[in-house]
Order: structure tokens, then sequence, then C-alpha cells
DNA sequence: CTGAAAGCGCTTACAG
DNA sequence: CTGAAAGCGCTTACAG
């Protein structure tokens, strides 16, 4: 049996009932006669028949789209963010796929405005935003997303007074649970490499995991031993040559981020200072490359697919007005070579 | 000026015009006179406007969205193919954007089957394939593409009588020019690691530029030289290690993937032979770990920037009835450090 | 359990 | 240059 184009009409009148009838058939309706419904099926499968989105999303006003807008601003350059995303993504597409929804993906620009018009359009049901970059700035679109009513969930943290649900990492947890590692290792002067300004709130978040662990160890956490640092290796590297030129005395490196942590490795090295036996160093992501090089990093990990999860369960939520919380969930530590010994 | 949802009606209705008129307004058809075409779009952006994507798509049977079909069969764990493919999603919804498409992403597995649907329930205009694995497998879903009259473009290679149009890499070239890469410096017995067979034609086709380079320069490619490997560090290690058992002298090794490579470079170094001043040893992909492991990997470069360009304005051409012809990108040679000092 | 009918919000020939 | 009208292909109250 062939046809171009079929519709719910063509199967109804090969069927012999209406046209709403099968409309009735193909969503299960308990309204239809089991036989009649399976005949029109049959008919359906046989035809090659898919129910025409456009005609049945501007009848019911949904779409079954969720839209997953992806802020990057490293242009390709970074591949750890991106590796990281690219992990999301998977996931995203795979939980929205299991309740029955399609993931249109556009990688924006914070400079782009059009994020409002997915849903206005009608185009979407709900947005998930990934990304990273200056909250600040961020902040206009999730308010101008707020005022169009728009669903949306954000990965990222729970900051306050931020319009709209989110679902991140535990941020502070994998900070605390990287400090303490390092203490249980028995070291005592642990530097901070990376940013700790409000700005970038998940650096933010790891800096005060750190500062809570030294203070249940009854350490003071010095200033001495913090040395900001964005997120690349050469910063990282420049970092430790800070340390040792101002002759900051350290037994161990908590870098925010595995990119400082392997400058940092690598600074260490050149200056004839041996990982782990003089300086334990824990980074933060577990990116790919953290397993390669050497000694291989220990590190703090996301899991991709618990955040995922979290982001369509919420935003499924939202679309289906159930009510949604901010949640966190916990980073787990990856031991590797580049603390040394175990724990005593 | 506030309204939940408002309607082309709604802003005809404000305006004092017909609701056709709104709608040639808002499409800057030139039927309508500028001064009233200003007014309307004027009263949309006010009214925070934007057209029913599923109303127009109705009427006009297209929905300006490409499917992007990625078939990944490691499941995550082979980070090297993600990574390429996330710059090729990248982008393709950039090309895709520029032209006015969105793009619907999803990750399937070749035993899924649901890959019609999105043209047939006018969810998308077209698809782009992405996906490596087992090529006979592969064919079925096209056959059946094809069947349903589905717009398609393949990543890959040009295969004799596939059905549907396809962008890929010119894979002999490729391997040609890494083939040549090493006998401008001297080498003379240059082994093959990595499949030639036609299962896998991206491979069996670097593996033909191979041995289109050696008689090029008059050396016949021996089949002691070769040893067969899939896609892992490990049976690049391995695949060293036969080498080495069985004998055969070999000053150089052209690895089909960087991880090939990377693994061989282990085996050797492990074997006390140094590279690149014993053997050289040159890649496929470009992977990011491939200028990071020591010393640097040479390797051939599959830009992904024109891969998805190809592909969208392929699908477009598709979608627009234009004809169009399958082509492959030229890759490029990044020469680093693990083949040794400047060809003569 | 089934059908006739309305209507979702557009686009576009047709008529003026 | 503008409007009245048809119709895209569904879903779902309403009536039986």
């Amino acid at each position: 049996m062939k046809m171009e184009n079929p519709t719910s009409r063509d199967i109804a009148d090969i069927a012999g009932v209406s046209q709403a009838t099968v409309s009735r058939a193909l969503r299960n309706s308990p309204l239809v006669r089991p036989e009649t419904r399976d005949r029109i099926q049959k008919i359906a499968r046989e035809l090659n028949y898919f129910v025409n989105r456009n005609a049945a999303g501007l009848r019911t006003h949904q779409s079954s789209t969720l839209a997953l807008l992806l802020f990057d601003e490293t242009d390709g350059t970074d591949k750890k963010m991106n590796l990281f995303f690219w992990s999301m993504l998977d996931n995203i597409t795979r939980a929205a796929a299991r309740r029955g929804y399609d993931v249109l993906v556009s990688l924006q620009q914070l400079t782009d405005d059009w994020h409002i018009e997915y849903q206005a359009s009608h185009r979407a049901d709900g947005l998930i935003l990934l990304g990273y970059g200056d909250y600040a700035e961020y902040r206009e679109k999730l308010d101008a997303l707020a005022t169009a009513h728009t669903r949306f969930m954000i990965w990222g943290p729970i900051v306050n007074d931020q319009p709209g649900h989110s679902f991140g990492c535990d941020n502070e947890s994998g900070g605390r649970q990287a400090t303490q590692h390092l203490l249980d290792l028995g070291r005592k002067n642990i530097a901070y490499v990376g940013r700790r300004a409000r700005r970038s709130p998940e650096h933010a978040a790891r800096y005060a995991g750190y500062v809570r662990a030294l203070r249940g160890a009854g350490v003071t956490p010095g200033d001495e031993l913090h040395v900001p640092a964005d997120n690349s290796e050469e910063l990282g590297y420049d970092a430790v040559q800070q340390l040792l030129s101002k002759g900051v005395s350290f037994d161990a490196i908590f870098a925010v981020t595995d990119l400082i942590a392997i400058g940092a490795m690598r600074a260490l090295a050149d200056n004839g200072i041996s990982v782990p036996e003089d300086v334990s160093v824990v980074g933060f992501d577990d990116m790919p490359l953290a397993a390669h090089v050497s000694p291989a990093l220990t590190t703090v990990q996301q899991n991709a697919r618990l955040g995922g999860e979290g982001l369509v369960e919420g935003i499924v939520a939202l679309i289906e007005d159930r009510p949604v919380e901010s949640k966190l969930m916990a980073p787990k530590l990856i031991v590797r070579d580049s603390c040394g010994g175990k724990p005593r």
C-alpha cells in the first residue's frame, strides 16, 4: 500500500470509520473498541503514517520539544568545557526521549537575543540553559525569560534571587572532598589555585568547601596560599611560579579545575618538585586528559547522567505545572596518582 | 502592552487591518505598504509576538528544522569520536542557524527504528546522519530512508550504490599525505596499523592512500608491514609488540587513528625504541590528546567547520529541490614532533 | 463506542 | 495595496 503523505482522513476512508475515530485509535483512547483500534493501527503502519506534529501541536498547544541552549563563550577552544557539555547533551537527549520529548539544540552567544522565541513560537515547551561564563551578564537573559513566562531550567548553582529553577553540582561538597582527601594524607599547607569571587559562583563554592574542610581540621586558610587563576593550563603554571617566587611553603595544591591542575603539575616538574612525593595535587572536572597526564590526576567528577536527568525531570515538571525545587547533586572524588599513598 | 499569547489576529485588531495583512507584513511581503508594514511590526514587537510555528508549518508543510541523528555505538567511551562529533554538532547548528533552520538532535542506537518518523511527522524537513560503526548494518537504515522518500545527507565516504548523498573527508588524500610526509623524511619501511577491509571504508581509504604514496615513491607495500587493529590504544600497543616479536624491521608507523598511534608510541617507549629518532609515527584525527602526548603527535586533521557547512548546504539544497553531489573535503597534515626533523 | 463539527493560527490564491 | 475566505491536519467537547 503506497501513499505520499497519508493523513488520518486517508486512514479513516480505508478503515471505513470517521477521522475522529482514527485520531482516537492512534492515541490509544479507551473510547474506541479494541478491534477497531487494532485495525486502524494496522492500516496506519502499512501506510507508514505518522501524526503530523504541526497539526497536533497547533491543536494542543504543545510541541513535545525541549530547547537546549548552550552558552559557549569559548569558541571551541576550551576542550574541557565542551566535553562535559557533550556528555550533558547526550544524557539530556536520552532523558528527554524517555519522556517523549525531542531536543532542539542551539549554540548561543551571550549576545544573542532570541531565546524567548523558542517558547513563544511554540517550537519548544521549555528551555534548558547550559553554560558557564559571566553570571552577571547571564542574569539579564534570565530576567527576560522570566518576564516572558518562559519555562526554563538552568544548569548551575543555586543563586539567591535568581529567577527560575536550577539543577547543578554541589561544588562546595566537591571542594570539601578534594581538600579533605589532602588533609587525610597528612597535608597541611594546601594552596588553592582559582577564583573565589562571587561572580563565578561555581568556583566560589569550591573555595568555600576548601575553607570548610580546613576549618574542620583546625587549619586556618591563609591568604598567602591563594592564587587567583582562570581556567587554563598556562595560568595554572604561572600560579605555581608565583607561589615559588614568593617563597610560600606548601605541600599540596587544590586546583579549581583540571586544566589549572595540569599546568600546575607541569610547573612543579619544571622546578624539580615531584608529585606526589613533595606536593600533592587535586583537580576538579575529571576531563579525559586527567587520566592521561602523569602522574594521573586525582580529581572531582560531576555525574553528567544525573545532571541530564535532573534538568529534564525539572523542565518536564514545570511544563506539567508540577512544583519544582532547585537541587544540587553530589560530585565524586576520583582518586588517581597525583596525591600519593592511601589516606591514613 | 501585555498579552499572554498574542496571535496575528490580536495584532490585526490593534492595527485596524485584516489578519491577512498582518501575516504579509510580518513576512515582509512587498504587497503591503511600507508604512502599514512598519506599524504592524512595531505592534508585534511591543506585544512580544512570535509566529506560531505549528500553524505556519501546518500551512506551508515546512518545519524549518533539520534532524541530526548521531549513531554513537561507543556509549561515551570513545572520547575521540565524541569530540569530533561535538565539533560537527557545533558547526552544523551554526550553519543551520545561518540558513534559518533549527536543529533537532537525537542520539540513536543502530537498533533504533524511528528515523523515518522525523520527516514523515513534519518535525524536520531533512536529516543529517552522523556516525561510524558497521556500514553493513547502517546500510539497511539508508535503504529504509530512501524508500520513505526522506531527504538526508550522510557524513562519510562516497560508497558505491549507497542511497542518498554524502559529505565526508577524503581519507585517501589524508593517508597519502601522512605517508608522503614519512617518505619525505627518508623513511622507507613504513608499517600500517589499522583495518583495510571494505567494511570500514574510511580506514580502507586511508590504507589506499598509504599504498598510493608508497607506489609513487617506488616502494612496494609489504604485507608483513600491515597489522590490523581497531581503534583503541591497547590494540595500537599490541600491534607494535607483534611487529617486534615477528622481527619485522620498520622505521616508521602510519597509524590509522590517533588512539592507535598513541598506543604504538607507548609500546615503542616500553621497548626502548625512541620516537622520532628510531621510528617516526603519524596518526589520524588530531584528537585533543594528540598535542599533549610526548612527543606531540603528528597527525591528519579533519576540518569540522567545513564538514558541518557541507552537510547543511547539502541538506538545504535537497530540501529546496536543487541538485546535490556527494563530495569529499581534503584533510590536513598537522606536523608536530613524532616524526622528526623537517622533511628534506 | 462512534460521528459531525468546531477550531487551533497561520498562509495564500482570489477578488477587488 | 488590502480583505474575505479557504484550508493545512489534527484533537476534543458535544451529541447520540
